[in-house]
RNA sequence: GGAGAGGUGGCAGAGUGGCUGAAUGCAGCGGUCUUGAAAACCGCCGAGGGUUUGUAGCCCUCCGUGGGUUCGAAUCCCACCCUCUCCGCCA
């Protein structure tokens, strides 16, 4: 959510800024609005003081000894009057408010400045890339076909069987390196990068959800369960880490936060049908360890950095060929001021696909969710940063692994880092 | 599922109808003292919004949420949500 004081003296620059990621603002409504709603409350304000200080009076009359009914009657006529038109203007209030609020919750995050201005994916910024391009004299084999002929293996056919398209059931040796790759991750982080793990509920209700920017405008997206509570099925543990300090205000020594939560994600893909449709680089359901962060404003770009190198080593101690690149303004999350992805080389498509984005969002999910720290500075509650990136997402990481170190018996190395999350083991032969 | 207790400021914890936006303690901030620190002492110290050139003043709202009673509600009534305790059941 934009500050709307922001709003108010800044609208031509925030209009221009979100009108480069295709969002048109309309300042004259929102001027009308904010117009409405000063004029609505400025009344209600005052009729509700004059009411105040009537009831008041009836009590200090009452004090110094005037009966009761005496000191109703004398105030009785001004009462009436007052609430000829209090009610209404109340309400008047509280429904502009409303609009506003609704209003501010679907205009979309300003753009950082150096987000490049662009449409789609194409216009992504690559900023770098990494590692060698793995170079084969035998026929590659895409994840799918590799699966499938593998130890256990990797199972479309029958997850449809239990819940049709966009899951898979993964058995023996392939689900014991899915498993490892989740282990792998979540130490790294802990360990080396320094981040704390949570352990979180994969449902949640509304509130979460509109605090991180998935409501209102996304509902779509998510599955909800049927029951008399609202809830959903997180779409990635960013929500309900993120929402872990919503309403609270922290010491500044608290910060900077840093959880490491592995979690699975649950996506509707409505809108992607067809889409990915072969294998599991898209599905309802797939594993990942999510980084998030909440800092000090000031400290929101470094974050960003280090975040997205946690995400990295990842990849680097894999040896998995990828790509930074900065997302275009077109590609941009609603709630991301600035995102990097980073896109894992895959062999079968011939280029890199997303594997992680870490984002900053700036004060846009704080402000939405009430998250604030106690600057030392100004001694006011203030809203604090977040940040978020994958690291990385379990299942594509898995693709990445069965295509990148595939062998021409059909065979897959198991990458060094991991041997010792898999008890030694070196590969992963054919059935 | 049955019975009971409770939700108040960063935290703890008073407050059963008006002078309570809220005692007190802790934490925090400023100061006195000290070579320095600690202790002690003094002072300040909830959040959101509006008005305003203003981090001054003034005004409004907020004591789980939503209704209600009343001239007046943190305080009384109703509903809901949540937490805790005991019993039952259960991984």
């Amino acid at each position: 959510m934009l500050d709307i004081r922001r709003l108010r003296n800044e609208g031509e620059e925030i209009r221009a800024a979100l009108a480069r990621r295709g969002f048109e603002l309309d300042l004259e409504a929102f001027a009308s609005l904010d117009g409405q709603r000063r004029d609505a409350d400025m009344r209600s304000q005052e009729l509700q003081a004059a009411r105040k200080k009537a009831s008041k009076k009836v009590g200090e009359l009452v004090k110094a000894g005037t009966p009761v009914d005496e000191a109703k009657a004398q105030v009785a006529e001004t009462l009436q009057e007052i609430d000829r038109e209090l009610d209404e203007e109340v309400e008047r209030a509280r429904l502009i408010q409303g609009r506003i609020r609704d209003f501010l919750m679907e205009i979309p995050n300003v753009p950082d400045p150096e987000v490049p201005a662009g449409e789609d994916e194409d216009d992504n910024e690559e900023l770098r890339c990494h590692g060698e391009l793995p170079r084969f004299d035998f026929a590659v084999r895409d994840h799918v076909e590799l699966g499938a002929a593998l130890e256990g293996g990797l199972d479309f056919d029958r997850a449809a069987k239990l819940s049709g398209a966009r899951f898979a059931v993964m058995q023996g040796a392939v689900a014991g390196l899915h498993r490892a790759l989740i282990n792998f991750m979540l130490s790294m982080h802990t360990g080396r990068h320094g981040y704390q793990e949570v352990y979180v509920p994969y449902l949640v209700g509304p509130e979460a959800l509109r605090g991180t920017g998935q409501l209102p405008k996304f509902g779509e997206d998510l599955f909800r369960v049927e029951g008399e509570r609202e809830l959903y099925l997180i779409p990635t543990a960013e929500v309900p880490v993120t929402n872990l300090y919503a309403d609270e205000i922290l010491e500044a020594q608290q910060l900077p936060l840093k959880h490491v939560c592995h979690t699975p994600c649950f996506r509707s893909e409505a809108g992607s049908h067809g889409k990915d449709t072969r294998g599991m680089i898209r599905q309802h359901q797939f594993e990942k360890v999510e980084l998030v962060q909440l800092v000090r404003p000031e400290d929101s770009d470094r974050a960003l950095e280090a975040l997205t190198g946690h995400a990295e080593a990842v990849l680097q101690a894999l040896e998995l060929p990828y790509r930074v690149v900065r997302l275009c303004t077109g590609d941009l999350g609603f709630s991301a001021a600035c995102t990097l992805d980073l896109e894992v080389w895959l062999p079968s498509q011939q280029r890199y696909r997303e594997i992680s984005s870490c984002s900053n969002f700036r004060d846009f999910q704080a402000r939405r969710m009430q998250a604030r720290w106690r600057n030392p500075d100004t001694g006011k509650p203030e809203p604090l940063h977040t940040l978020n990136g994958s690291g990385l997402a379990a299942g594509r990481a898995l693709v990445a692994i069965l295509e990148n170190y595939q062998n021409e018996d059909g065979s897959v190395t198991i990458p060094e880092a991991l041997r010792p999350w898999m008890g030694g083991r070196e590969r992963i032969g054919a059935q």
